[in-house]
DNA sequence: CGCATATGCGACAATCGGTAACGTTACAAG
DNA sequence: CTTGTAACGTTACCGATTGTCGCATATGCG
């Protein structure tokens, strides 16, 4: 339920966020897309290891691998995030937050803000959790 | 300004929270107060790469060293989600907090109290900041 | 039924983190 | 001044991770 992902490196994290943005990709795409140019047998290694760490899964279409990604963007920053403050802080969102103010990389309005939009999010999608 | 801390191993990370955790220390206190019990140069080269690597100061007394923090653990967490933020959800501190909601890591009622709770310590402290 | 082509596998170099043996330096006692 | 000793830094080794491929292999399609 709450399967700590390994952490990714550039080009994976490139990749992914990649298949993050353009639905269900295949390694042809994503090497067209992707900023550096890479030989074929680099991407689906990239995309293997990312099935492999559990960020991506993938179809047969014919004979060509459809990959899409495994849990959405957010729940992984998400994720990713509740392991900075569990590391750092004992689990303490709360001194986390103070320190991000604390370094005005947020403000105290903006957070108020936030909490109205996630609010409204919540409401918008129904609070029909699975 | 916004100098991004490379990532830190598990030892790495045991003895920073030490030195957090117990005001300056020298290598000797690092090492009695580590769960596995290591060799002193084992710790002296952590020590140093910590210090390498931006999270550590020593000065000298005498001719032994002693570790401080060189930022405080809220802020260096701070930066860390700061940078998830940035790498999975281009800087949009709200996908990631509504992700966080999603999953139930964090419910609106707790966002509102954390934002009083920021709120009341950015007074608590004095508002001047710089 | 072949052939083109998408796949997977194995590899190699570079970097990183854990762990430590060993050489170096400085201070204090003889 | 010489030397024992404590505290330090240097260098090293090993295993895991990641970027990057070459190449053998499997399999739809015409």
């Amino acid at each position: 339920m709450d399967d700590r992902l390994p952490d990714l490196g550039d080009l994976e994290h490139e990749v992914m966020q990649l298949v993050w943005a353009h639905g269900p990709v295949t390694a042809e795409v994503v090497r067209e897309r992707l900023s550096r140019r890479l030989k074929e047998s680099t991407v689906r290694t990239v995309l293997r290891r990312l099935e492999e760490k559990g960020y991506a899964n993938h179809t047969v279409d014919g004979r060509t691998y459809v990959y899409h990604a495994a849990e959405e963007r957010s729940r992984v920053a998400a994720k990713a995030v509740q392991r900075i403050v569990d590391w750092f802080c004992n689990g303490s969102m709360e001194e986390v937050l103070v320190g991000m103010v604390d370094n005005a990389m947020l403000d105290q309005q903006q957070l108020r803000t936030l909490a109205d939009q996630v609010a409204k999010a919540k409401k918008a999608r129904g609070v029909k959790k699975e």
